[in-house]
DNA sequence: CGACGAAGCCTGACAGTGTCAAGGGAAAAC
DNA sequence: GTTTTCCCTTGACACTGTCAGGCTTCGTCG
């Protein structure tokens, strides 16, 4: 609570932010206002703007492995369905934290090592399941291909709901849970 | 040409802008300077700075209706591969404009019917394709799963591809259209 | 022909932004 | 007791989007 308290409540008011009015209108300054300090107080924990992107987005990997290693202690035979649960609930309540994970021009991932093992893990977590489930017949190609299509459905599912165009098209959806596992079983992935 | 030209100079400057750097590093005064007019000039074609993202991102759905509508053309049985792949291929040839096009705090597409007709007309093709696909007997929620699923796989495959993590991840990819019909193969939906 | 009004562009100004530079004060280390 | 280090401050700069108002140019109508 002593050890740099400024710096985690530039980071939970940066993260309140993001999750009501998005990325893009998080401003410095502000943030530095709020907390009752110079406008040049918060480049003493963050180096930069995209610094406390960085953090939000770090949090948020970490939380969503979580999430997701959770899913893995289902059933066997519901395990990818409750994966792909997982991702998408993840989305969906963290909406602006989700935003920023996967929004290379905030968060930089091609240069920070430790956004990139975050990611890493949660793919490998996925690619194992895959493993497992297709069996040792299975060629690296296969096994490749679909664990990019799971997550491929997760999060083009996730991102179609949050930015919109889905929830618009397919209606108001009674019981949004049901309406993910029929989204999983209609492709043959869950 | 004489026809409010400063509009398409700046309109295919802001498109040539946001395929190179992205569309958040876009200045609308330096769009005007580098159109050699006053910082107040795009004012007169555009409202906003989200007017000229209102523009990209129409042009973007436009287009991009075009190939789901040219990938119709393939053979039955090859059609929905062929909307994954026009799908997917579009938005890596034109990742910055994609990305406008799904950012909805850059073009609102909320309160941009015009926008939500051209996204509108994209789903409806893709669920006739579903309907014919799975003939008569299907459920209209199993027909609105199957679209979302389809959507989705392509729309996430999509973003993973332009934001990194997947091109990381899955190594180098010899021939990326394979790669996109194996995926498409690896779910149901293809 | 002359008045008028709109279209298209300009100059000026304002609040707000991220960030570099330099200083200050307290606490800790030597 | 001096010096170094950490955290924070004030000041400035270039740049941003956008509101307000003025100035030409041109088509339309009385």
């Amino acid at each position: 609570m002593v050890s740099s308290s400024l710096r985690d409540t530039i980071f939970r008011a940066a993260v309140d932010h993001v999750a009501e009015h998005g990325p893009d209108s998080l401003s410095f300054r502000k943030l530095a206002a709020d907390a009752g300090v110079s406008h040049q107080a918060p480049y003493h924990h963050f180096a930069d703007r995209r610094g406390v992107f960085r953090a939000i987005a770090l949090d948020g990997f970490t939380r969503l492995g979580d999430a997701l290693v959770h899913a893995m202690s289902a059933p066997a035979d519901e395990q990818s369905g409750a994966l792909l649960e997982a991702y998408v609930e993840f989305a969906l309540a963290n909406a602006g934290q989700f935003r920023v994970m996967f929004r290379s021009d905030l968060c930089d991932m091609e240069n920070a090592p430790e956004l990139q093992a975050f990611a890493d893990a949660a793919f490998d977590t996925l690619v194992d399941h895959v493993r497992t489930k297709l069996g040792e017949g299975a060629s690296i190609n296969d096994i490749r291909a679909r664990a990019a299509a799971m997550w491929s459905i997760a999060h083009g599912l996730a991102t179609l709901f949050i930015d919109g165009p889905l929830q618009r098209k397919i209606g108001p959806i009674a019981d949004r849970r049901a309406f993910i596992r029929s989204v999983g079983e209609q492709s043959g992935l869950a």
